[in-house]
DNA sequence: AAAGAATCTATAAAAAAATATCGAATGGGA
DNA sequence: TCCCATTCGATATTTTTTTATAGATTCTTT
């Protein structure tokens, strides 16, 4: 198998990803060339073995001795997301959600560029939020068609999620980005990503949960 | 082993949990009494199996031919979480993912409630955000021990983060929600749980990057 | 030039998570 | 009443993901 052949990777390691090229990025900005899965795994908090399993997915090789060259891990890493040119995205409904999201910085450090934020209230069409300018979500259709727009991010009310979706589908979307908590239904070879804020919080609570249990004298879990 | 005794519960299972919460509370205000493991794996997208083990975690029991009591499993799955009474949490940062998150209506339904929301922006300080004053961040601590707040939310810059962790754990914290992409250093016993945004956005972007290579012919992943 | 330390890759083992199988319970209907 | 369809729960299997082991590579130092 050759250098740049990126392999079946895993979803964790998929999710990984973004923390190894943020980290890589910095150490690049700081003058660096080489970097070992050693000192990666003691950024990332975790072994080493993995830092180096997760790298390989994407085709990158280190070298014995040397370790990874930064410039080229960051480039395997972009590729293998389809992050080396810029994705263009549309943004749907703009409560507060979808407004942190149109200003959050991290997405055009990975090329995620949303050139479309969208929304069927008369009063927010045609404000400025972050800059960007809000269009009536009856101007998808042209726009996606006319820009070959393929990403699709969905802050809508839950209410409006299966209509949006069906919408954006319809204007050639092939990826959506789901932040509502509806099972949206798709045709085949349409990707929807479900982002759920409430697990996070879930795992936070559990654990802290786990550990007054021990405090208690409670040894289970 | 009796009937409200959680058991230990993998990651994956927990982050389930909210979404089976969502779910049973929407029966139940249409006023359903009983749902089968198979009813909820239609609606889940998963294996039938699959939401059986998952409820199992927290120690609800289904009875065979009705299936679970919507309430009793409501009861469970908050107990386990803790999210059976609410949660007193501060907010630390109001950037755009800030604000959002002090409007985020989901959390309100999970008995999360942010009571306190800071700053360090002379110009944040005293504003009024989704209903919620702003106060400086020098404040946290003699309201954290007053209040008996053990959740923080941290969405302040990644120069900010460390030095806010440390700030919050002097003031009592226990767990703390880390929207930065900095890995904080904390003492045994504080609970950290890193939230990142573009994990989705990676999985998103290679699912589509796989589907395109797939299109043009190219059968591996 | 040879030994040694640090690092990598490939293969193997262990752990975690998802899925399958099978027997038992329960209410509805013949 | 007794059978049948549906569902649950316990155990077993498979798949996925993580971690460990062993051997190879490469630069540095003596």
């Amino acid at each position: 198998m050759n250098q740049c052949n990126p392999k079946v990777a895993a979803l964790p390691t998929i999710r990984r990803l973004p923390v190894y090229l943020r980290i890589l990025k910095e150490l690049k900005s700081n003058g660096d060339v080489l970097v070992s899965g050693t000192y990666l795994s003691e950024r990332m908090g975790c072994e080493a073995i993995q830092v180096r399993k997760d790298l390989a997915v994407t085709g990158t090789e280190g070298r014995p001795r040397l370790g990874f060259d930064i410039a080229k891990t960051i480039q395997a890493i972009e590729d293998f997301l389809g992050w080396n040119n810029i994705q263009d995205a549309f943004l749907i409904g703009i409560g507060s959600l979808g407004s942190a999201l149109l200003g959050y910085k991290t997405f055009k450090q990975h090329n995620l560029n949303i050139v479309g934020a969208f929304d069927c209230d008369p009063r927010k069409v045609g404000t400025l939020v972050h800059e960007k300018r809000i269009l009536h979500i009856t101007k998808i259709k042209t726009l996606a068609s006319r820009m070959h727009i393929h990403i699709g991010i969905m802050t809508v009310p839950e209410s409006a999620a299966q209509a949006t979706a069906d919408y954006l589908i319809n204007a050639g979307i092939k990826g959506i980005w789901n932040f509502t908590p509806v099972k949206l239904e798709v045709p085949k070879g349409i990707v929807v990503q479900n982002e759920d804020l409430s697990s996070g919080l879930a795992v936070l609570c559990r654990r802290l949960q786990a550990h007054k249990g021990q405090e208690n004298g409670n040894g289970k879990e």
